[in-house]
This record gives structure tokens, C-alpha cells and sequence, in this order.
DNA sequence: GCCAACGTTGGC
DNA sequence: GCCAACGTTGGC
């Protein structure tokens, strides 16, 4: 089975997915220096939704830097764990922390991600607007979504580029 | 720093 | 359940 008519992936092939970072926040650098993270801070609900539904441990993920000089995807992680409730929802000292989350039935998800790797040639999102065969990419029209799923053929496309 | 696009909140 | 007001994101 390919899909539903949610559109939720059933399949248990493994997927790409292009996840956000604020590089002042936390960068693929810092991936790499701590090899493994939970990917944590995700307080919106359709990307929270994809975590639940669709990311799965095993999916390939590209690493893209937003709010940044030059807003580009720049490294690739794998998904190592899936999604499990967000501890930082629950840490009044956190910047996530939300109040309104109930211990017993946690509003927020997160999931582990390891590090893989620095792409030689990071892919800019002006490139990705300038190149058609990219430009369907949910990062062009739906910029706001932080779990953003890549289709197959296009994750090769990219890693092609990306070297 | 501006501002457009988008998501969330809350009064009705 | 609608929708106006408000808050946030993120490219430029």
C-alpha cells in the first residue's frame, strides 16, 4: 500500500524528510559534534502529526538551515528512534516548555536523529527555486512546515547535488 | 528590521 | 464553528 486517503505513508519503505534548524539555535555543526539528538521544540501540530504518523526510524533525513544568511540544506541525519513525547514540554526552565500540556497525554513529540553528513555542496534555497525539477519542493510553498517530507525521486535529485 | 504568509486563540 | 486579532516564521 502506497498511502491512505490522509495521505499518511503506510508503506514501511524507508523516506526522506527535510527538517528545519535555525543554525543559531542548534546547526548541523553541533549535530555532528553530539553525533545523536532528540529533535526537540516541535510545537506545531501538522508537524507534530508527521512525527507521530509518518516518521519512522530508519528515514533519511535532510538537515536544512532557516532564518540564516544563506538558508540551505546542508547536511544529512538518519532517524534513530520514533517519536516519543517531548521531555522539554514539561521543563518550566526550557523554551518550550508548555503549560498546557498534561504529563498524562503529552501534547508534543519528538524524535532521535543521528548525525550522517556535511554535504560538499550544500544546496541553497535559491537554488532550489531557480531549478524546476526542485521548485514542487514543500520548502518553496509551504516554508512554514518544519517536518517537511521529500519525495524520492526528488531526495536523489538532491543528493545528487549535494555531492 | 520589514513584512507577507501562515498558525493559533478566543469571543461571540 | 466562524473569524478577527494576534503571534510567529523566515526570506529578503
Amino acid at each position: 500500500m502506497i498511502g491512505d486517503i490522509t495521505g499518511n505513508r503506510r508503506t514501511p519503505a524507508m523516506a526522506y524528510w527535510l527538517f528545519k534548524t535555525e543554525p543559531d539555535t542548534y546547526s548541523i555543526d553541533d549535530l555532528r559534534q553530539e553525533q545523536r539528538c532528540g529533535w526537540e521544540g516541535i510545537r506545531n501540530y501538522q508537524a507534530r502529526n508527521r512525527l507521530r504518523d509518518e516518521v519512522k526510524k530508519g528515514d533519511q533525513v535532510f538537515i536544512y538551515h532557516s532564518s540564516c544568511k544563506v538558508p540551505a540544506i546542508v547536511g544529512l541525519a538518519e532517524v534513530v528512534r520514533d517519536a516519543y513525547p517531548d521531555p522539554t514540554q514539561f521543563d518550566p526552565e526550557a523554551p518550550y516548555y508548555d503549560p498546557k500540556s498534561d504529563p498524562d497525554a503529552p501534547r508534543w513529540l519528538r524524535v532521535d536523529v543521528a548525525y550522517r553528513r556535511h554535504f560538499p555542496h550544500p544546496v541553497t534555497l535559491r537554488d532550489i527555486k531557480a531549478d524546476p525539477t526542485l521548485a514542487g519542493m514543500e520548502l518553496v510553498n509551504r516554508s512554514r512546515l518544519s517536518i517537511q517530507h521529500v519525495d524520492d525521486d526528488i531526495a536523489s535529485r538532491l543528493l545528487k547535488r549535494l555531492g
